[in-house]
DNA sequence: TCTGGGGTCCTAGGACCC
DNA sequence: TCTGGGGTCCTAGGACCC
């Protein structure tokens, strides 16, 4: 890949001083739809399908939050008004957001749709210290999009996440390298970024609820009650301890769809329809990344909530709908056999992992002059079987070639059916690992 | 309070290889 | 043939985040 010219991956701040900025949109899917109807301003507002995806800070203090049930918020919350969601809006709002945060500083690492981490110290010599560049950013943000935008600035990236978090909504927090620990310590854990409701009750259990008691409790008490990794980890943070970087250029590990149903489905043959059109929105989203993956997870909720995982490796990478969708049938077959137990299914859901760039595979094929060609060949599978499919991806080929090529390479077509698949033969590329091995 | 859809990271056991 | 240690890869599940 050609991104990184000249320039380093790598933010440059040193750790010493606070130059790390956590900047996270207020609210954001309620802050757009608020943009479209000024009405909804000051209201009880929530974004929402079937569940709460996002609630405006006057929902919040009803106790309204994601992920809840719409019937159990309006419970909590007779008059919250429920509106639908406009994804694109939400992208085409939150690449605005960042474009503004970039003519600060390079260095973005952006982690969801509405956060963002900055590293500014190298921007401070050209537009003032961290602080001054926060607020511009809070500015121009409002000024340019109407969004509110909280910002966090820190030494780490960890406690500038806790700081933005600390001053929402609409705020802005710097905490100063000399007093980290008494901003931190008087903190719950759950404050902590990476302590959940399941971690927050194994410590609660163990007498510790605040980051200072945290920080306190000997290593070796923590490492057996949350894992080594976890253990040290979260000690580390609870001594503001975090030498991550800001990166950019953070490609996703995995790509994924799912579907819950909202009811109980035993249908094989629906199970399959839903399946397709996961496999074919997975796949166009690799596809349109130049992306393809190897390991593909299929996910089996059954209809009292729990779920079973399937997956397999293959020896290629792919990314067509097609293959996709074959082997995350086989895998929820399996899942199904071993697991349902009778249940029905309440969601089905395909995830593609260890990606790989360029889904392409090369073609090497002997024309009827004995010259060789070599080609990439678009992922345009489209028919059943291996062989067919083999067949389909070189009749594709042999298109390509005739447009690249002319006249020779339509005359030797029939040489070209010939033609070999490198560097995997074609047809393994949708049968599972451990099934091949046993041929 | 029974809940969507997109992700990340870690763990543990087993297979397999040297 | 036995024995051991170390490393990598794969699978399944779990916790967490927005």
């Amino acid at each position: 890949m050609a991104h990184h010219v000249g320039m380093e991956d790598k933010a440059p701040s040193d750790g010493t001083v606070a130059s790390i900025l956590h900047a996270d949109l207020d609210a954001f899917y309620v802050s757009v739809e608020r943009l479209k109807r000024p009405e909804l301003v000051g209201r009880p507002v929530a974004v929402g399908g079937g569940v709460i995806v996002s609630a405006s800070y006057e929902a919040r203090a009803y106790g309204v939050s994601a992920p809840m049930g719409i019937r159990a918020a309006r419970e909590l919350c007779p008059r919250l008004i429920v509106v639908g969601g406009s994804f694109e809006d939400y992208i085409r709002l939150s690449d605005e957001v960042f474009e503004i945060c970039r003519r600060y500083t390079p260095f973005i690492e952006q982690i969801s749709i509405d956060e963002a981490f900055l590293d500014v110290a190298g921007a401070r010599h050209l537009f003032g210290s961290a602080e001054t560049i926060a607020a511009a950013i809070r500015r121009d943000v409002k000024a340019e999009t109407g969004l509110p935008i909280s910002v966090g600035i820190a030494r780490t990236k960890f406690l500038a996440k806790v700081a933005s978090q600390a001053c929402k909504p609409d705020g802005l927090l710097l905490v100063d390298p000399e007093h980290e620990l008494e901003f931190l310590h008087p903190l719950p854990v759950r404050a902590i970024w990476g302590v959940g409701v399941k971690t927050a009750a194994v410590l609660g259990e163990m007498g510790i609820e605040t980051v200072a008691e945290l920080a306190a409790t000997p290593p070796a008490t923590l490492r057996t009650r949350l894992g080594k990794s976890a253990g040290a980890h979260l000690l580390a943070l609870a001594w503001n301890r975090d030498r991550r970087h800001v990166e950019r250029h953070r490609g996703a590990g995995s790509v994924g769809a799912q579907r819950a149903f909202g009811r109980d489905v035993k249908d094989r043959e629906e199970h399959r329809a839903i399946l397709m059109s996961l496999a074919d929105r997975v796949g166009s989203r690799l596809r349109k990344k130049q992306r393809a993956g190897r390991t593909i997870t299929a996910r089996v909720r059954f209809s009292d909530l729990q779920s079973v995982t399937r997956s397999t490796t293959l020896r290629a990478a792919v990314a067509s709908t097609e293959a996709l969708y074959r082997v995350a049938d086989h895998l929820v077959e399996k899942a199904i056999e071993e697991a349902a137990e009778g249940r029905g299914v309440g969601l089905l859901g395909i995830s593609v992992s260890h990606l790989v760039h360029s889904p392409h595979l090369q073609l090497e094929l002997p024309l009827s002059d004995r010259r060789t060609v070599r080609a990439d060949v678009e992922d345009v599978w489209r028919s059943g079987s291996p062989a067919a499919l083999a067949r389909d991806r070189l009749d594709t080929a042999i298109d390509e070639l005739r447009a690249k090529f002319g006249k020779s390479a339509v005359a030797a077509a029939s040489g070209i059916r010939q033609g070999r698949l490198v560097p995997d033969e074609f047809g393994d590329l949708a049968i599972p690992v451990s099934e091949r091995r046993s041929d």
